[in-house]
DNA sequence: GACAGATGAGATGTCCGATGACTCTGTAGG
DNA sequence: CCTACAGAGTCATCGGACATCTCATCTGTC
């Protein structure tokens, strides 16, 4: 086993076993080099896969602390690789994401509050009143992060984001057929919205899952349309 | 920006733009470190942030390649991460693994091949038939995951692994009512195996389900017992 | 000519030492 | 009582040296 394997293990070691506990500041790297029997560097490599996978967090100046350990920080730990994923593997997320997001509209219906509600329908009709681009996946970004909150599952919010995010690098509203999409895409929220507030979670369910779908179908053209522009520029 | 993360978000956007393909060997440290301007030092602590979460595989005395960043090799990254999780978090994955597990069944209903029935009963029939305990674990995992690799999803697939192995960790027929669970572990099984050879989505959904939020509720009864036998013995 | 072993260049792995930058605390001064 | 500052402790960064591994090439033998 190679030095930074053997920090790197020691270390997840120490917090498995609660020797370290979320929160606190684990010893300085003088001692753990020691204790771990490795140099300094090798173990400031494994600190920083740790940190990588947000488990531990280095403060300079201060020390290293484990982190809080909640699964949605852990999860969220993806939001920075998701973005390098190849076409092909985006596609098997989206058959996660439409089952996920269509659980977290159906709980969302299900633990609705007057105020939540509102908030929903400010978003959604803001969406509807903007053709902005930027503006418009800003806004879709506040209603799917409300609708998730309500869902009351942090790491389910969490991991949605992820998906969400690699989702809006994509422009779709730019397509020639934009406005036929912009339009279709306002009353997939309004169909979410009014199931969740009709507190019908099966409502709020299918809506949210032909959503993603749809979403789907749209990705699919965007991506089509984009790389027939690449055959073109670069058959000149 | 510290040193750090100049080289870590300087190797991320050579990925993400292109430049660095999956399976592409990277330059050597010696260049990275010339036109990223950081010391080895530092690019090796970014070389390994990314190697934690599985974007490249250094390859002692070869090269550093980028991987072939499958989505379902991006998620097996959290395989090193859930272990740490404490309880109150665990309860929340349960939650998306319930959903997921029951998608997975539907998908493996309407997936089905006569091959793979075969072995899904042969593991569950072995597991029937034995009582010891690892031996159980390691067929209730491949039962589970043969169910998850017809899906036909691998990204769903490396998902639910993660969440499976940090529930073997636990030994709930350890309990004493470790074979009133084991039967019902046992009809649970067959239940959802008999709606996949069936070709019943809807029932190995519910079946898969149930299954679950079973093993959550074993759960529970198996962590309130330890907790009453941690607080005896330190009361002593 | 073909195969096996030796060899060398090139790459990552590891360690060491020194210095810089930052945080926090304790203390002296107002 | 509050502020300012000095110092210790800690992480951040750099440069250099050597070890170890891989792979392509060369070489010798058969």
């Amino acid at each position: 086993m190679s030095a930074v394997d053997k920090a790197f293990h020691g270390l997840r070691h120490m917090i498995a076993t609660g020797r370290l506990v979320a929160g606190q500041r684990i010893p300085p790297e003088k001692d753990l080099c020691e204790e771990l029997g490795v140099s300094r560097g090798s173990l400031r490599e494994a600190v920083r896969m740790l940190a990588a996978l947000r488990v531990i967090e280095p403060r300079h100046g201060s020390g290293t602390y484990v982190s809080q350990l909640r699964p949605e920080d852990i999860v969220g730990s993806l939001s920075l690789t998701v973005d390098l994923l190849p076409l092909t593997g985006l596609l098997q997320m989206y058959e996660l994401r439409r089952v996920l997001e269509a659980h977290a509209a159906a709980q969302a219906a299900a633990r609705l509050t007057p105020e939540t509600l509102r908030v929903i329908f400010e978003h959604m009709e803001a969406m509807e009143a903007t053709e902005d681009p930027s503006n418009v996946s800003a806004l879709d970004h506040s209603f799917h992060a409300e609708i998730a909150r309500i869902g009351g599952n942090p790491t389910l919010e969490s991991l949605l984001g992820v998906f969400r995010a690699r989702s809006r690098a994509y422009q779709v509203f730019t397509l020639p057929e934009g406005p036929h999409i912009k339009r279709a895409s306002d009353e997939d929220h309004r169909a979410i919205a009014t199931a969740i507030a009709n507190r019908d979670p099966v409502a709020a369910a299918a809506a949210a899952s032909a959503h993603v779908a749809h979403t789907e179908k749209w990705l699919h053209a965007f991506l089509s349309h984009v790389t027939e522009a690449d055959r073109l520029s670069t058959s000149d």
